[in-house]
DNA sequence: AATGAATGAGGGTTCATTCAT
DNA sequence: CATGAATGAACCCTCATTCAT
């Protein structure tokens, strides 16, 4: 039982859940990319969301609830603009490729912070099930658009049109990779070479 | 005559020093893969080493330390595997670059403790510029016998012979990406087809 | 995953087990005795054991344990000398059970700290079934051995020969509620009072 | 016409002060029985009491009050039964302790969840002086008024004639004990063995 | 009068580090 | 060299209290 008759309270707010639970998650965005996943206390968290400590127990029942759901935040995100490009019926074959290429090497995917984040839950991912689950859940969907579209691409291409499968999974490595490339050496000119790598693997596939 | 059976060593008997590093180490690579690198106490270590808690001290100044050197050994170890590729002046060009292939995905390299390990650090590598810069170090210099590596092998190839910078970026960023996919989807069969879309690719590029 | 790189330690000694368990229950009947069970804290407990925070964690594993095991250790305490007196061969019947009373009303076991530790767990036991166990378990060996010598110190008395049982529950409640009076109101000629009004209890029995 | 149903009223009808105050402290004893004193949070109370977390501070300045009136309250209603007894002219002597004895344990009184609430706060007596203060108020007025009982019963009686006093203490104490041994051992049995005891050591006296 | 989001001191617990043995 | 009991800063979390609504 904690002592009682306890201080007084300073500031005062309060905003709709859903609003306060981004604010908490986009705090948690910016001291993972900070400090680390490992390193990366509530205290952090809830310093840089200029809130009060206990806070994050009452939007999220745990840290490791918090941490959930802020990596599902970050998935969610990078899913919603590619279901967009997909969804776009204007755009066809390489046409659409061409549009992935771009927004996966573009500002609002190639984000330090945002690439940071990610790559700390990959690290934890063998010790943590569930972050697995949660990166899985959206890079099955993704390989199977990803699979039809080089389907479709290569249906022509009889040297490699049954290697569809092979190809489509080297693209997505390829792109992983290629983040890791720009989280680790953060040069200015590294995403646009990144692009060219991309596109010059797709366009050589294509001849 | 003296007796047989000797009385049990409370102590430990005292091991060259390099051995007892070793073992430490490789316990702390057991304990990443399987807590994590931010749920990794000194004491999983210690106990996975069968060891007492305060030897770690003794042998390596702190934790961050060990950690260090772990990620150093894991670093070191798969440059000299790659160092021997590239020294071996019997093999030339595909070749070589196939030896490269087979190494990468081979048992030695593809040990999934050893990529969580790996990944692990990668993680936290924008928290930790130390990591970053134990990382740097190798890639540097396997970048830069890449590279050699391709712009002789497209020497000859008059449409991609100016690329070779941008593939062999493309080829480790294609290597680091597949090993990750090994790391987040364990079936068996994803080492070799992860190995054959390493393959495709540069069999692609030099048509 | 703490900080890395800790402050030094100050002070140092290095205790049997059994005698620093021992330390630490003491210590938490006095806090008991002092602050109540609901706000005695874990730095309370070391504070007055003059030892480290750390501690408990190493010597129980969880506050709960330690409060289990002090409750342990006074009902432990109490039954010993009970069956110190019970084991006596050379007391018999009415002897006996004055010195039964003697020893409940001696200095060893009125002792407010202990009775106050004694009650504040009574007052916990509907809410929290371990502490109801751990008093049962020597309550039902101590009303069979009261229980057997009303057996035979009423065998003589034809009018209340049966009541054996009702009269044991009697007398076992009379010196629950007589200690229970002590803790709350210390006057100094209570425990005497206390005292005879069990012996006048009992001998008006054996009229 | 108007309508017949009524919108749902979002927040409560104001009550009655006093009800408020009541339907509180009848959550609190729920709480307390259920959950012990010291584990019991404003949160459990008014959860329980189907209110909001805010309303405590309403009726009663802090925790320590509400728990300090809920104690009064269990203490007021024992009284208030127990002074109804003793204002009855209509009674005298051993039929007035005969009645005390049944209104002892009649289920008004005998209600474990009563009871646990009872002895929790007894049991932090020694470290609230508050607590054994609002005990001691009625005990003594109490304990009085069962002197003069057992004055009057006694005046014939020329062997115990001059032991009023600690018989009435040994009678009060003798319920405590049995109150305390039907919080501990819920048979269902008990309540009626404790009564036969108290009435048993009441005629024992008489004889 | 009533609500419940927000606060933050304080709680139990962990664990890297130390050092007497 | 090796051990492991001891330390204490720092962690996550709880919960009595406040106050804008």
């Amino acid at each position: 039982m904690p002592k009682l008759s306890q201080t007084a309270t300073r500031k005062r707010r309060a905003l709709p859940k859903a609003e306060r639970r981004n604010q908490l998650i986009r705090a948690t965005i910016k001291c993972i990319a900070k400090k680390g996943l490992a390193a990366t206390t509530m205290a952090d968290i809830t310093n840089e969301a200029d809130l009060s400590v206990g806070i994050v127990n009452l939007h999220f029942k745990t840290k490791e609830q918090l941490l959930i759901e802020t990596l599902r935040f970050v998935a969610d995100e990078y899913k919603e603009g590619f279901d967009q490009i997909f969804a776009n019926d204007g755009m066809q074959g390489l046409e659409k490729l061409k549009a992935i290429i771009d927004y996966d090497f573009s500002p609002k995917i190639i984000n330090r912070n945002k690439l940071a984040v990610w790559f700390a839950f990959l690290g934890e991912v063998k010790a943590r099930p569930i972050y697995q689950k949660i990166c899985a859940q959206h890079d099955d969907e993704i390989n199977r658009e990803i699979c039809k579209l080089f389907s479709s691409l290569l249906s022509k291409n009889s040297k490699r049109k049954d290697d569809f499968e092979l190809i489509a999974s080297a693209y997505s490595a390829l792109t992983d990779g290629l983040w890791l490339d720009i989280l680790l050496s953060p040069r200015r000119s590294a995403v646009e070479a990144a692009r060219n790598a991309a596109w010059q693997y797709v366009s050589g596939l294509l001849d």
